[in-house]
RNA sequence: GGCCCUAUCGUCUAUCGGUUAGGACACAUCCUUCUCAAGGAUGGAAGCGCGGUUCGAUUCCGCGUAGGGUCACCA
């Protein structure tokens, strides 16, 4: 029987993470759910001079955003009386000391730190992806574990907070393997078994470096305000790194989940693109729901549009955007003349050298075949005034047309543009145009 | 600099010794088209170098080269 395998993220709130970091999470959420096993957040806060409920907070609403929810949730500084009690061992069995020295902030005061004593040997794990990894501790010396009998550091919390809640997989990136002897060494002084070590390859920003803040990598939430769907962004993340194999690249979470194979994940590291990103976000935009669609559009176009518009729009939307907060830049040129009738200069409505009464002409018959026309469809229109559009010239019936309707040299073809609009407001703005021609 | 890690198209990747080295994003061209998108088709584009092992290496090994990570009383 094996055992239940037990992942963790463990963040520390001291700033907001980036996809890098949340990168960790998703595999490590992954496997614990492929395995049936069980996901814990930690937060680290040992260092309680940097770390902000703000960001805790962040973390959480990012998590649960992108639908990484945890079996458990818990701070490391509710655990400090058990670090102390595993670091009082420590020093009484003579594997760790107190060590009065300069405080390393410059002020010259003396104080106490508490120091591992290296045994100085070679210690080596079978990482899961990167396979065997030794490593001489002895240049490691004698490092701090802890500021003082109650204030644990990094390494020990994380050794004996593992060991604690049971975690059988560390699963975080590749800058944390040389953190993993020291941890080992601990581990053996505290005398508990190790756990397997799976480092992942870096997320890399465009100059082959780790992603960073001030590489310009953006908080996730930040994307979530960019009208980013999270499945889209979750996919996008769970790909980085890893591949299934075969040639499917659009992943729901749940089918992530039953695909993930730890055997699978590379080695190097990865440059972030997010061109592809966009891509993978449009094509999870294409799986969402009618409903789904309208609801999103709604919040980025706000009540200018009445309901029954917008639902006849949201097709068309849908087509023109990779993300929904383009629609912000957007609106009001793409889709701003469904709700305002444009105001058009009568040249600017002319088809090439035709002159004012050729457009007019056309107006004028295409209203008559509009006012009798089937405007459930896009198609509907366009099979309705397609055969005197091919009889007397497409250009000049349609670009009048269009123009009459949008005001604007390039948009949305003009059947889907009187659908949208309906009859009545259609054939009103026909009338307006043609006012003008014959004025 | 010490220690550690990595190496297939511009980017993300497939290949578990034998393939015309496949796919996706991006790009280009064409088709569609009144315009702009969307869509369809086609195309250019890769195994870092040198040695081994092998009948045969992108794949296994070594060396080199290049890149990256890490060297706190942060995590």
């Amino acid at each position: 029987m094996t055992e239940k395998v037990v992942t963790r993220f463990a963040p520390s709130p001291t700033g907001l993470l980036h996809m890098g970091n949340y990168r960790t999470a998703v595999f490590a959420y992954l496997y614990a759910k492929k395995m049936g096993g069980t996901f814990i957040l930690r937060v680290e806060d040992t260092d309680r001079a940097r770390s902000r409920q703000e960001y805790e907070d962040n973390i959480v609403d990012s998590l649960l955003w992108l639908g990484l929810s945890y079996d458990k949730r818990y701070r490391q500084s509710e655990h400090v009386s058990s670090h102390t009690k595993h670091l009082s061992r420590l020093i009484e069995e003579g594997k760790a000391y107190i060590s009065k020295e300069e405080a390393k902030d410059g002020s010259g005061v003396m104080r106490e730190v508490v120091r591992f004593k290296n045994p100085n040997k070679v210690v080596m794990f079978d990482d899961l992806v990167r396979g065997h990894i030794e490593t001489d501790t002895t240049d490691l010396g004698d490092f701090v574990i802890a500021k003082s009998i109650t204030e644990p550091l990094f390494h020990l919390a994380v050794v004996v907070d593992d060991h604690e809640e049971g975690v059988t997989h560390v699963i975080r990136g590749e800058d944390h393997i040389p953190n993993t002897p020291r941890q080992m060494l601990i581990a053996e002084a505290l005398g508990f078994p190790h756990p397997f070590y799976v480092h992942l390859p870096l997320v890399l920003a465009e100059d082959r470096t780790k992603l960073s803040k001030r590489k310009g990598a953006l908080p996730v939430t930040a994307y979530r305000e960019m009208g980013y769907l999270p499945e889209a962004l979750l996919n996008f993340m769970a790909f980085i790194g890893w591949n299934p194999g075969g040639e499917q690249e659009i992943y729901s979470l749940s089918q992530l989940v039953e695909l993930f194979d730890l055997t699978k994940i590379n080695k190097g590291g990865a440059i972030m693109n997010v061109e592809k990103l966009k891509w993978m976000n449009k094509e999870h935009m294409r799986k969402q729901s009618h409903e789904e669609h309208k609801k999103m559009i709604r919040q980025y176009l706000g009540d200018a549009f009445p309901d029954d518009m917008l639902t006849r729009l949201v097709p068309t939307v849908i087509d023109r955007i990779n993300v929904y907060g383009e629609l912000t830049s957007i609106k009001d040129e793409e889709f701003g003349f469904f709700v305002k009738r444009p105001h058009t200069e009568k040249e600017r409505i002319l088809f090439k050298d035709d002159g004012d009464h050729v457009a007019y002409n056309h107006l004028q018959k295409v209203k008559s075949i509009l006012t009798d026309a089937d405007f459930s469809s896009p198609e509907s229109v366009k099979a309705a005034i397609m055969p005197y559009a091919e009889e007397a010239g497409k250009g000049s019936v349609l670009w009048p047309l269009r123009m009459s309707l949008s005001g604007q040299e390039k948009s949305i073809d003009p059947f889907t543009i009187c659908y949208v609009l309906g009859k009545e407001e259609t054939i009103r703005r026909i009338d307006d145009v043609c006012h003008i021609l014959s004025s």
